[in-house]
DNA sequence: CGTCACCTTGAAATTAGTCAATGGACGTGG
DNA sequence: CCACGTCCATTGACTAATTTCAAGGTGACG
């Protein structure tokens, strides 16, 4: 195997991505060391509305979203459709991708975005070469079936108002995870359809109920943007922990 | 790293397990190598419906169940309980023990049993230091993510009789791996608060959709034990495909 | 023989889904 | 600038699935 002395100076592609500042690629690129040109493999973009993988589909890299919104979803035979989570840029789309060849749900773009594709034979070297690395896989691994954990209790045991209220409010706080401040008011891309996906609800239903939280002055989402006008409200429909500083 | 010739001959606890030969334990065994007489930290035994540990609580150790049936779960504020994942004799109750300390969901026992504790540290050590081991429980946390999705998916968007029969049909084909073998009557300790609990309805409902598989002779189940009467229909039912040997 | 856990059944209430029609926003091409 | 198509959201009336409430039954076990 060549390792011909890499240029220092050579920026690596990620090195200009917005999500570059997430401990979730640096772990990958400090753990890749010597070797962190190569590891990332290609940039591609795509389109909204974009199907970028589909389930059962044969996948040798693991995707990280760097630009956009997307999702992971299963269809059924009855034609419906069920939405296992979002992806925010910075996100990992294909978390046990090191440890399969095969991509068990499909991934969909909402928004327009730029993903990047890591060769799976890589990205498992670095794990089982570099403690921190694998660390820091083992806790995204965790807090994903942690997520989807409550997203099972959620759809379980949980009202409509209660799953949309945390859908909401999960998605806000990872938002603003990035941004190191709370904000009120959010471009919000998902459709209603999305919401209704991701919730097991049907659009009509979710409709209904956004209406309620206009109406109740709790929340609006309309053309792709949230306002939340009382989170205190928000997160007591939510059966969630008020922040700190409100 | 030293590797003095280990007694052979000496026992290590879980050779005497029934689960011994799942290559769940197999992985972490091999991939400790000489120092596998330690790894096994103790054996303890636990009653029916005992609760071994608490969501919230502090954990040190990676456990793994080695008889009877238990089940992970999740209580809300309202007294409702959702139970995220049935765990049979040689499974990893707590599988991404290795990379916290903290467990995000509470153990209950179903049956009696018996379960062993792994120090996670050891654990964590053998996996970062050997390649089979890592990829071995990569495929197990993917395995387990895969199930998740699955019960995601079912639950937002199945009905009672899908989600009750593809329940049953997983537990029995995790049953038959064990056994290699294909039953038609098992053994089944879950009551209908667990299988509610479980699909997220509720025990009347779920005593009324078995009763409607008992009056159309597809499977009967009372007083734990199982007995499937059409295995092909309650495969349409669950919309699985049927085994190719029936 | 009583108790406890578990299961069953019926009737009423509620939540969410289905069907069907309408309207708004937005981009595209004439 | 307008006409058109497409995607998205809304509304009402109706229906279906599931929950809730309440009561009673069964089986195991000390």
């Amino acid at each position: 195997m060549p390792r011909p002395n890499p240029p220092v100076s050579r920026a690596r592609p990620c090195d200009t991505c917005p999500h570059r500042s997430t401990s979730l690629c640096n772990f990958l690129l400090d753990g890749a060391g010597g070797s962190a040109t190569q590891i990332w493999q290609e940039h591609k973009t795509a389109r909204s509305r974009q199907i970028l993988y589909r389930a059962g589909t044969h996948l040798e890299h693991v995707l990280v979203l760097c630009e956009g919104w997307a999702h992971r979803f299963v269809s059924l035979s009855g034609g419906h459709r069920m939405i296992l989570s979002f992806l925010l840029p910075g996100d990992m789309m294909t978390a046990t991708a090191p440890f399969s060849d095969r991509i068990s749900s499909s991934i969909q773009m909402v928004t327009a975005g730029r993903y990047c594709l890591l060769r799976r034979v890589d990205v498992l070297q670095t794990l089982s070469g570099t403690d921190s690395a694998l660390t820091g896989w083992g806790q995204h691994i965790k807090t994903q079936q942690e997520n989807l954990e409550q997203q099972l209790v959620d759809i379980g045991r949980r009202s409509a108002e209660e799953r949309i209220a945390r859908l909401v409010l999960r998605i806000v706080q990872r938002l603003e995870q990035h941004e190191s401040q709370s904000k009120r008011e959010f471009s919000f891309p998902l459709t209603q359809q999305h919401i209704a996906d991701a919730t097991g609800l049907t659009p009509i239903h979710v409709s209904r109920t956004l209406n309620v939280f206009r109406q109740k002055e709790i929340m609006s989402l309309s053309h792709s943007f949230l306002a939340i006008h009382n989170m205190r409200m928000l997160h007591h429909i939510a059966d969630m922990e008020p922040p700190a500083d409100d």
